[in-house]
DNA sequence: CAATATATTTCAGAATATGAAAGAAAGTGC
DNA sequence: GCACTTTCTTTCATATTCTGAAATATATTG
């Protein structure tokens, strides 16, 4: 593990504790980190000593060094816009909505005055870089996009039509990557280079780091976990992607409470409705309603299946499931746990470990805080190869 | 891309080529070169001049450079042992019967006895490594063995209960590994950084390889797609493993003619059973045998269903499908690429290439030989880490 | 205030890269 | 046959990054 690597985790840390963790010289750590502390990546912060001794000086990742702007579209069609400064704390931000009308380049033109105005009119200097997340396919390398929600059409260089109004480094991705950052960098996967996040909201989305990065999947993409089969033949349930049978179908809010044609559409005021009907099928399971039971039961049955089945074929080490507490923990836990176990190779489920977790409500700061710090440290990047990479 | 990574491809390359193709200077190649020629790794073969100018010195794998032993124990329980050189040629071969009885730490003491008297007997020597592949859940990173066909046990240290005995480097594997190994290093994945083989045979197993390395996931072991589910509910036929709706119990030749009761014992004797009874479906099905038809449709759709949900949770850039041809190509083509389309996120689907071939001969031999020309360079890898490793 | 303990920096040296210039080994033209 | 051209390969000065031992810094303790 590098040094940016435990600093992020917030925890105090000195420079005496840096070999150990990091499995670099106590000489390496002095000039890796004098090199942060002069880009203004990291400070020190100075401690009452304790015990004898000359007493450590902690690090820790520098707020003050830049800001960030993080913007999220929400399925809702808001424009969330955070101003985030590097050790991922939240300045500032401001909600602005956005017509979803006319084409997806359109779209991106809207999104970049948006942007520009709330850059503006923000009380905060010092901008390194712009991250949007969108509820869609994204190719995060690019910066394109290739299909979102309603709109289908051929891909659009969103981050560099946004680039070129707004002058700043524009990254864009989408939200389960976003949510993988999070909680790679600030989060309950800090300890894990290996792990796949499962996020359950009004569809079932997914992302997953190996060998501590991310992977976008080999084309750039990140892959969806939520449009894996868990159920086949005629009485799948059809799914909005034009499918059926998508684990998404039974164990997202939207699944759960939507019919597919319904879901086609995806309007805010859909979003509304999912709510709404959530609220309700939950009420009725907490009277004992069989039908609400037996649903909530069958979303947590799916999501046991797309679980086994993740782990029989890829071994993902750990396993961080993102739901709402009710739809899993209170009402469906035992038919995920008979389904997890029924389903996959005892040998694998014993090594890995599940974490299930809510939905923390600052993510998408942290998230959108992670990528930029990720993207600071790459600009300053070094020229030289990797030492022994001519070989292998 | 690297030295030897170029190298493997047997293409014929001098030094002159090796700039472009793996991203290093002049200079940089020279030394990396001749550190390979002087450890015996590669060798210079001269050409006759063509054209003006210096002519350029080839380079290529040194098959003198050593012998390895390779070893499978085949699901017909012999020891098929090879003796290869670091270019893939297999220089000597044996078979020896071995008895599956007693327990799995004694089977390594009758494998271990058995290659120590092939070793003996060779007319090879300059031996550096021993492999090892059983059809087993093998944990190749610690060389332990945690259960192998009718064998269920505690994990047995079969790599280093054989080391102790012959007195060489013991790598264990199972032979998925080893064929994408086969296939990377010396087969059709060669440009591929990024793919996943799917092996259909008595079983269907599979092995991915990410960012130019194997993926033994994250516990070490291989992950087995072919355990993850592609049909559920009541009529999911059941799998040796057993759980039920395995893609395994469609798809593979086991899955196609044997029931589970059958399948659960995996003698030799049944595998011979297994092969009459796939000759006479494919028979029957050149014949227009409805059933025999029906059944090769379904393997070929469960397939296509497999490779779906692959495609769109982990997007694998590439997979490499190695089943028999009649199996897939003659009686199953349409209905995999149907239930394909039918599963598959179209902008995932188009930017993943599909690869079909049937295994080789010599996938075993030149899988071994890769091994331990990975074990052989590791061995002697560099003692400082790679530069830039302590920032990120 | 010395002794001790702990934290951090300094610095010589090893490895691995680069890139420009030199050297080597052939053909070509006269 | 000999100078010239072309192409391939090596040499060498330099840069970067890491190590590890020794030196230095800054506290508490007796």
């Amino acid at each position: 593990m590098s040094v940016l690597k435990v600093l992020r985790s917030g925890e105090p840390v000195s420079r005496a504790d840096l070999p150990a963790r990091t499995g670099l010289s106590a000489g390496t750590i002095t000039s890796t980190t004098a090199a942060l502390v002069k880009r203004g990546l990291i400070v020190e912060r100075k401690a009452a000593a304790v015990g004898r001794g000359r007493p450590r000086v902690y690090l820790e990742l520098n707020g003050a060094g830049g800001t960030v702007v993080g913007a999220r579209l929400s399925e809702r069609r808001d424009l969330q816009v955070s101003f985030v400064n590097l050790a991922g704390v939240e300045l500032h931000s401001t909600t602005m909505p956005i017509h979803l009308t006319g084409t997806l380049s359109g779209l991106a033109q809207r999104i970049a005055s948006a942007l520009q105005e709330a850059i503006s009119l923000a009380p905060v200097g010092g901008i390194r870089q712009v991250s949007l997340s969108l509820p869609a396919l994204v190719d995060s390398e690019r910066g394109d996009v290739h299909f979102m929600m309603t709109y289908r059409s051929e891909p659009v260089p969103f981050a560099a039509i946004i680039a070129e109004r707004i002058l700043l480094p524009v990254t864009v991705e989408n939200d389960s990557n976003l949510l993988s950052r999070a909680e790679h960098w600030f989060g309950r996967a800090q300890l894990y280079d290996d792990f796949t996040l499962i996020s359950v909201d009004y569809a079932v989305t997914s992302a997953r780091y190996s060998n501590g990065l991310p992977c976008s999947g080999s084309s750039g993409f990140t892959p969806e976990l939520g449009h894996v089969k868990t159920s086949y033949g005629p009485s799948a349930r059809p799914c909005y992607c034009g499918a059926a049978g998508c684990c998404s179908a039974y164990s997202s809010m939207g699944g759960l409470v939507l019919n597919p044609d319904e879901w086609a559409e995806a309007t805010p005021s859909l979003l509304d409705l999912v709510d709404e009907r959530m609220d309700r099928l939950i009420h009725a399971a907490s009277q004992g309603e069989p039908r609400a039971l037996q649903s909530l039961a069958d979303a947590g049955e799916h999501l046991g299946r797309l679980v086994a089945d993740h782990i029989n074929g890829v071994d993902p080490g750990m396993v961080l499931l993102i739901a709402p507490d009710e739809l899993y923990v209170r009402f469906a836990r035992d038919q995920f746990e008979a389904a997890l176990t029924a389903n996959t190779i005892p040998e694998l489920r014993r090594r890995t470990t599940i974490v299930f977790a809510t939905r923390s409500p600052d993510w998408h700061w942290k998230g959108l805080a992670a990528l930029a710090l990720e993207r600071v440290y790459l600009q300053s990047d070094r020229a030289s190869l990797p030492a022994g990479a001519a070989f292998g």
